[in-house]
DNA sequence: TACATATATTCTATAACATGAAAGCGTGTC
DNA sequence: GACACGCTTTCATGTTATAGAATATATGTA
């Protein structure tokens, strides 16, 4: 079916509601009927009855002493709720199974705390050689492919003021050359995908790409981890890459990030 | 004249939009067409047409995979405004009190609108010498204290495009150079607080120290403002200057700021 | 494959109601 | 007191939101 553009379909009246409504946006928290009679072009009597409708539903109050109308707490409401709805946990769940079906590892969630890479969640492969799950577990930054994937995209300034001496060693893949890691990242940047090969432990391998949300900023990382056996380099670059990035950008939609 | 009760005027299309938006609050984030027609007793072609109304202003956005909707950014921008507009100020009143009794000076709370700082809210000094009041004024970013401390940390991509070229000039202190006020700013930066002496208004000197939110971004200006012979250098920078400071992160965290 | 079901989307005509015009009321200023 | 201004109220009509039905698509089942 060729879809009508939605626009035919816009309902005039709740239109001009909504215009009224944005109004308030402005550098003015407080606006009278006349002034918005005027901004928007519509008949006092119209700005005055769409008031009391969005007043009535506490969208919009009433400054007793100078009639003047203001925002009123079902909007902050509304935010919460949205804020609510699209969090973090709740919206990566149906992407961490796909990702994990799709890719037939173990996907993760996590976040930064300082300089660990906290794993909030996952979703375990059905493979069955099965890695250790890392969920609770706090990680370092430069050893894991999280860790990259989360702060490939701070400031220069930032990323000199976390490595500006010799990191720890874990394995013996582990880069520990504060130039190096920086080189690294400029690689994720490119690919926004980050890969971790047993940097961290010997025999596990993981991708990670970043997560961003309505701020624009990366606030979290969608990770597979597998054995290094399974994750070759040709498979990480030809599918699981690729697959871990796609997902990422999903749940970045979902979070309301817009590009 | 004994005033009709405003339920006498609501728009019943608007309020069916209300009705549809509000029923994005409970545990299900996505709902269809036919669900909400049922809930609402409405039938689904309305429901449909509010939903592509409140769509076409983001309010409302649909999951493309399975033609569900659900809350959209704007819903998170209506809360931020709320919060900016009524969040801000309510918190701000017992700090600008208390500040200014421990300053002996007006304090206020400003915000940035475009090129311009925007004065808010103000509780006056007990001084027996006072100061014309600002609130509600527009005054230039650069030469205010509030001003400076509202961009100091800002990008510098972002402060070079606001000082590209000579600035207007007010007094004879004013700063008018863009390389100078970039310094200014560095300063500002350093010690968390703007100075202002007599820059904008003869006989007039200002700190200010910025306001940050949850989102971690500074988003107002505390500022103390008084005559020069009563802010001296010496009372600015052992005295007055922390206060302000001190005030500004209390304030900050008040709004939800965390390190 | 055929059929049933469910849902979002599209179309249309009419009567419901949103709009536009004007009047009323309260407050502030000269 | 006269006038200006802004919010609120009243009313009639014509615009448009609603109601009813149809369409298109996807999914599930026999």
């Amino acid at each position: 079916m060729v879809r009508r553009d939605k626009s035919n379909y816009i309902i005039q009246s709740v239109a001009h509601a909504l215009d009224v409504l944005e109004e308030f946006r402005g550098e003015m928290d407080e606006l009278g009927v006349t002034e918005l009679s005027k901004k928007l072009k519509l008949h006092k009597n119209n700005v005055f009855r769409i008031l009391a409708t969005l007043q009535s539903r506490n969208y919009i109050e009433q400054n007793r002493t100078n009639d003047n109308y203001r925002l009123g707490i079902k909007c902050l409401e509304l935010g919460q709720t949205f804020i609510h709805q699209r969090g973090l946990l709740k919206q990566a769940q149906p992407i961490l199974s796909e990702l994990a079906e799709s890719s037939a590892e173990t996907s993760y969630i996590s976040i930064i705390r300082g300089n660990e890479v906290v794993y909030l969640d996952a979703v375990e492969t059905t493979s069955t050689v099965r890695v250790v799950s890392r969920v609770g577990l706090h990680m370092p930054v430069h050893a894991t492919a999280a860790g990259k994937a989360l702060i490939a995209f701070d400031s220069e300034e930032e990323l000199r003021r976390r490595f500006h001496s010799e990191l720890p060693r874990f394995t013996k893949n582990t880069i520990t050359s504060s130039e190096e890691i920086l080189n690294v990242l400029g690689v994720v940047r490119e690919k926004e995908y980050a890969i971790d090969q047993e940097e961290f432990e010997d025999g596990l391998c993981c991708i990670a790409s970043p997560v961003r949300d309505y701020t624009r900023k990366v606030i979290a990382a969608l990770s597979v981890s597998g054995p290094a056996h399974r994750l070759s380099i040709d498979r990480i670059e030809q599918s699981v890459g690729p697959e871990v990035l796609r997902c990422a950008k999903m749940l970045s939609i979902r979070l309301g990030y817009r590009e």
